[in-house]
DNA sequence: TCTGGGGTCCTAGGACCC
DNA sequence: TCTGGGGTCCTAGGACCC
């Protein structure tokens, strides 16, 4: 039997998380806004016919929403996440391997499935994930991840295909490939699209065609596995286990530019602890932060200043009190007095890069740190956080929310319909002429 | 006159993705 | 007033070692 993955995702998904809590967005425009309502992330294809492109800075189309009645959202990750894990459970039904690749994304391996079936089972997902979860998706079908990619690319594009390609035939697939720019190919970018038009390449069936050895000095290794990939056979194996993360990091930009050693050092404390909170979640740990601050490249005429530090613990840790404390001493330390032109820092962050599972982390012979008592502490907070919702019990230092200056903006956000009871949606049932139901008296 | 070679590890920066 | 956040992988080059 051929290997054969597929490739669904949620069509514009995060606008489509939200039709799904109020059909009145059917069928007009809609846009859902980054972190701090900066740019547009998702759109619609109502949205898109009017021009409002991927990343748009709200602020230059904001007048543009107005005037054309486009809806408009601050993103709601909670209800994003819970409905991405209620596809993904559909998905789980049609197939025992499923890659979770992103919030919106999943590879299938249908390898099982025979050839000529593998379309209607296609289909059959996606109307059953529609009816189940409420999303339209689109799923592409190929030998190698790259070909689904493309072939899901195709699905969504070509309306008379009704949401599902599959790519395993190499005459059919040949067809499909003449046709389709270069630029669409998963994995290559701005710099490489460059790089291959200097080539002479443009189309995907171009690519296809390079000698894989001479485009290594080109793309790298990446693109030469991209053109066995595009040629089926496959470099990239589908991780059904997810690897362990190597890397954490809360970054912010401040909804207003902050000028206040002390403003600074309460926004890295809250990053801090919603850094701590991750990696107690996965069982990591880390033996040192990068902290970093700096002004914005788009306030023309002001002075400058980008800062990062590191700041090393003595052994790896996930307690918040520890974090915090690391990361007020990373400002601290590279504080500046404020002269008569003072810097506007527009984002500030915390980042690790050396995660390490607790468990298995070397103790401090100096200086260790109270892992039980810290443990004890942490664990009783998450629980209270879990039960009763984030943020509920902080750390004093990591700020309260009334206080924070700097906060995050989500000013269109949703409630979180299915994650917290008390923004769960009211349903009102009307009674129509019908079979009156009663209690039954035997 | 002439100044090795090969390996590992780490970091910074680039590129790409969603 | 207003321009996101969080990841991964790859390469080059320096430090260091024998």
């Amino acid at each position: 039997m051929s290997r054969a993955l597929a490739l669904i995702d949620g069509n514009s998904f995060y606008c489509s998380c939200e039709r799904v809590f109020d059909p009145k967005l059917v069928g007009v425009p809609v846009i859902v806004l980054s972190n701090n309502d900066g740019c547009a992330v998702a759109r619609t294809p109502e949205a898109k016919a009017l021009g409002i492109k991927m990343g748009a800075p709200y602020f230059m189309i904001r007048e543009l929403c107005r005037r054309e009645k486009v809806r408009v959202f601050s993103s709601n990750y909670t209800l994003y996440g819970d409905m991405s894990a209620r596809a993904n459970a559909v998905y789980r039904q049609f197939a025992k391997d499923v890659e979770i690749y992103s919030i919106d994304e999943s590879f299938l391996d249908l390898s099982e499935v025979r050839e000529r079936e593998r379309l209607e089972l296609a289909r059959d997902l996606r109307s059953t994930v529609r009816r189940w979860t409420g999303i339209p998706t689109c799923v592409g079908i190929g030998p190698t991840k790259t070909l689904a990619k493309l072939a899901n690319h195709i699905a969504k594009r070509v309306p008379e295909l009704g949401g599902v390609c599959d790519l395993s035939d190499e005459n059919e697939r040949a067809m499909w490939l003449v046709g389709i720019p270069v630029g669409e190919v998963w994995g290559i970018g701005r710099a490489s699209l460059a790089k291959l038009e200097a080539l002479g390449v443009d189309t995907v069936a171009d690519l296809r065609d390079l000698d894989p050895r001479p485009a290594r000095q080109a793309l790298t290794v990446v693109g030469e596995r991209i053109i066995h990939e595009l040629r089926g056979r496959a470099c990239l194996p589908l991780e059904i286990v997810p690897a362990r993360r190597k890397g954490c990091a809360v970054t912010r930009s401040f909804a207003s530019r902050v000028t206040e050693q002390a403003d600074l050092e309460q926004a890295v404390s809250a990053h801090a602890t919603r850094l701590a909170e991750k990696l107690r979640r996965d069982g990591l740990a880390t033996t040192q932060i990068t902290v970093f601050y700096h002004t914005s490249e788009h306030d023309r005429g002001d002075p400058k200043r980008s800062v990062s530090t590191v700041v090393h613990l003595p052994e790896a840790t996930s307690d918040s009190l520890v974090l915090i404390k690391a990361a007020r001493l990373g400002v601290a330390k590279t504080w500046r007095e404020q002269g008569p032109e003072p810097w506007r820092y527009s984002k500030a962050g915390v980042i690790t890069t050396d995660l390490v599972p607790l468990t298995e982390s070397p103790r401090a012979l100096f200086g260790a740190l109270d892992r039980e008592r810290g443990g004890a502490l942490m664990a009783a907070m998450d629980a209270c956080n879990r039960r009763f919702g984030r943020g509920t019990v902080v750390p004093a230092r990591a700020g309260l929310e009334a206080k924070r200056t700097w906060a995050t903006k989500f000013e269109m956000r949703t409630p979180r319909y299915t994650t917290r009871l008390a923004e769960v949606p009211v349903v009102t049932a009307m009674a129509t002429a019908g079979p009156e139901i009663r209690p039954s008296s035997s």
